[in-house]
RNA sequence: GGGCAGGUGCCAGAGCGGUCAAAUGGAUCAGACUGUAAAUCUGACGGGUCAUGCCCUACGGAGGUUCAAAUCCUUCUCUGCCCA
């Protein structure tokens, strides 16, 4: 039923940042060889931000490892946490979410988490299950386990306090909790992305305090966003969702910087070692050109996700609209409801969505960003028919079709 | 409880009675160029308008002073620091 020891180390310690305490996680396979019983491990799913990109993808495709090895994933969904409100690491405290959110959000996780697990080996708990029972003084007694000092050594803990910024007495008690939860399911290896190593190891200290074997903890890095530089988050917009088009999914791998190219190979197209040096070596001495090797990666991705066909049309389709101006294979047509058949275009623009106001359409004209009909459109006064279907630009990448609604 | 410092546009951060729709940087968008939705350069960047001048909304909330307030006063509220 599993590889032996050594394989599986070596998988499991592929890119990843830290893996503490080595010896003990080759204890916990060695004994669940023996004894055929798979190790349960943990990685907590935040259900605040339910849309899930390549940066969290980094972390699934490690759990993803876990499970071809026989292991059983134990997702655990923060419905307790999410609606105290988590510390981002940002100054802001994250907003509270309802129950019906949190579960909705859940959902959402799990829908987009199983693109990359096996949801065979797959066991998802919501941590209200056993936060909710807890009454004061057992948190009490939870919190007693640790002490402020131990905290402040959280990172973005020690930042926000010498920047002088908030910090609210729950925020505090979110890493205990989170700690319980492994507590609660027996975690043997957590998972996480490297902000969260201070959560994982409080984790190992409460199991202990409470009288259970410590888990192993597992960090991953925290993939750069598209800009290449902050790490990738939805609120940046620097990221690639897991439910991108593989158009947007190709569009977005290759509007990364040079330097992040092994970068992304390694973490977001889960290529080899060995492709991933061949790469290295070929841009480091010039016989591989930088924009090769982007398509390259670009396209691996999209396969990844998509499969080998549809990574091979993102990158027709991307040559096709950037290198030769031409357009997409698909443009979608938006049917307008007007009285007569002729319509401004600035009222055009607004009412296809495709600006958000008037003032910005009007800038777009004036900008020359806008063509109907591979016609530039210069005029902001101009007035267009839109009886038959017309084709709007706007930019480089944005195609629409608009028709008059026919009744 | 007391003292002090603050709350400005998507973010950071200037401004401290009119010349402020508010410097600067980042983000974003458009254009040029190209190896790409890279880099670089240029421009735009609250909304409305029978259109460039005017109108509306905006500098934590509410009042007030003034011909005029993001800027001064009062009060409320939120945040940080120090003292207790």
């Amino acid at each position: 039923m599993y590889a032996t020891l050594n394989e599986q180390m070596d998988v499991y310690r592929a890119g990843a940042i830290e893996l503490l305490p080595e010896d003990e996680l080759a204890r916990k396979i060695e004994n669940s060889i023996k004894k055929q019983k798979p190790l349960n491990i943990k990685l907590g799913a935040d259900p605040s931000r339910p849309d899930l990109h390549l940066g969290h993808a980094v972390v699934l495709h490690k759990l993803r490892q876990f499970q071809d090895f026989g292991h059983n994933a134990i997702l655990i969904i923060g419905d307790f946490t999410g609606m105290i409100g988590d510390p981002s690491g940002k100054s802001k405290t994250r907003p509270q979410l309802t129950i019906d959110e949190t579960i909705a959000n859940g959902r959402t996780y799990l829908e987009q988490a199983t693109i990359i697990l096996d949801k065979s080996k797959m066991i998802v708990k919501n941590n209200s299950e056993w936060l909710s029972k807890l009454n004061f003084s057992d948190v009490i007694h939870l919190a007693a386990k640790y002490t402020v000092a131990q905290l402040l050594e959280r990172d973005d803990f020690s930042k926000r306090h010498k920047a002088n910024l908030p910090i609210s007495m729950h925020e505090f008690l979110y890493p205990l909790a989170q700690a319980y939860d492994s507590y609660a399911i027996n975690s043997d290896v957590e998972l996480g992305g490297s902000d969260q190593k201070f959560n994982l190891l409080v984790g190992r200290e409460i199991q202990k305090a409470y009288g259970s074997e410590p888990q192993c903890i597992l960090t991953m890095p925290l993939l750069e966003g598209t800009d290449g530089v902050e790490k990738m988050s939805k609120s940046l917009d620097n990221y690639i969702a897991l439910n991108d088009t593989p158009r947007d999914m190709f569009g977005k791998a290759m509007s990364v910087p040079d330097n992040m190219i092994t970068r992304y190979l390694q973490y977001a197209a889960m290529a080899t070692i060995d492709e991933i040096n061949a790469v290295q070596t070929g841009l480091a001495d010039g016989s591989i050109h930088p924009r090769n090797a982007k398509v390259d990666m670009a396209k691996k991705i999209v396969t990844l996700y998509y499969g080998f066909e549809a990574g091979e049309n993102a990158l027709l389709e991307f040559e096709r609209i950037f290198k030769n101006k031409d357009l997409p294979d698909k443009i979608d047509l938006l049917e307008i409801y007007i009285e007569n058949s002729t319509i401004g275009i600035i009222d055009l623009l607004v009412a296809a969505n495709l600006s958000p106001s008037k003032k910005e359409a009007r800038r777009l004209i004036e900008q020359g960003g806008v063509s109907i009909d591979s016609q530039k459109v210069s005029d902001v006064f101009s007035v267009i028919d839109i009886y038959e279907k017309k084709l709007i630009k706007i930019g480089k990448r944005n195609f629409l079709y608009v028709q008059k609604k026919s009744e």
